[in-house]
DNA sequence: GAGGAACCTGAACCTACGTTCATTATTATC
DNA sequence: GATAATAATGAACGTAGGTTCAGGTTCCTC
């Protein structure tokens, strides 16, 4: 093991300067920013960002991570309101439609939730989110209103597939056409595959 | 208006090769295959590629204007089914779910059915398909199936959504999820917005 | 089969972007 | 404040892909 000493002031400096700018960058023109942008948002030259990031996905990782622990941060408070007594399902939905709202306007989220994400950079959040996400899921099925066959999974299927390009109208639209494939009102239980013949 | 003078002999090969090794080539590999991958399978240099199409998109779009025609044939062919006493809710959904079972194995479909469409090749077979569309739709709803709200638009917004690079298993289960909200007998007539409040 | 137009060839051009590294600057230590 | 370690710089490299065009070839016409 190689004793990591602390970094020089300048690096330090530098750090959170890239960063900084690697998350307006990323949030206001997607992933495929270059480099080099990033590197003059910052104030700084592109050697500079390689020094604190071997690659480019690094540092997109990293400013993705930040996004995967605040949406994990998101589900377990609407997992605390839950256990205060709120109504799951209703928790569940406004979930939802806040993130698909974040990510239609910041391309960082629009990333986050189509699954870039890297095992390194979600591991702990990821664990956090799904364990709050479990919990969720199994109040709002013991209020027989979740259907029960609905897995975390279908919740990150439902966010993967937003017309996050499209109008906030279509987005609202899609919502109503969605949403009812996970409720029981909707979808009677018994019934197994696509539901239409 | 300069006359058009008839294609020499073996531009008209030409033609037709770059044509077939594009359509094949954009199947196998996306609308991101090189021009120069084109050429090779076409057995004819890049330059040849350029004498015939302008840019790439154009040779693109004329791929993917094939698409769109058969497209509409499906469409059209549904239609006619109807009309001759077949129910219009099923055929609604055996389309979606053949289009959507291609566009996952044909990169060109998947372009296609994800709007890349351009104006200028998708005039016509969209204004046959839009036709045939909207008949099937208004039989549909006849019938009581089609929920009285839903769109043609809705239905194209449902193919763009389709999470393409997912298992078979995920598609279908996506279909289990989506379509009831299509549905009269899911979405209760009267109520607008979101289903789930 | 000669002439000229139409067509084809493919090396080269251009732009874009991730990444490297020799050189120069800054910081920490004594 | 001298020295060495650490860090920053930015021009340059490599790759990739769309596009061009001077020079050579093929085809059609008479």
């Amino acid at each position: 093991m190689a004793d990591t000493r602390p970094l020089r002031a300048d690096a330090l400096r530098n750090r959170e300067k890239i960063l900084d700018a690697a998350r307006a960058q990323i949030t206001r023109y997607g992933i495929d920013v270059p480099m080099d942008d990033i590197a003059e948002a910052a104030g700084v030259a592109v050697g500079t960002l390689y020094r604190h990031y071997p690659t480019k996905t690094a540092l997109v990782g990293a400013v993705l991570a930040e996004h995967f622990d605040r949406m994990a941060d998101e589900v377990e408070a609407a997992d605390a309101r839950v256990a205060a007594g709120a109504k799951a399902m209703t928790e569940l939905t406004e979930l939802i439609t806040r993130t698909i709202r974040v990510a239609a306007r910041d391309h960082a989220m629009k990333a986050a939730t189509q699954g870039f994400g890297t095992e390194e950079y979600t591991r702990g959040p990821e664990e956090r989110g799904m364990t709050a996400m479990h919990r969720l899921i199994s109040v709002a099925k013991a209020d027989g209103e979740l259907h029960p066959d609905v897995t975390v999974e279908d919740f990150m299927l439902l966010l993967s597939t937003v017309p996050l390009e499209a109008t906030d109208e279509v987005r609202e639209r899609w919502l109503t056409l969605v949403l009812p494939g996970f409720t029981t009102a909707a979808r009677p239980i018994g019934r197994s595959g696509p539901a239409l013949r």
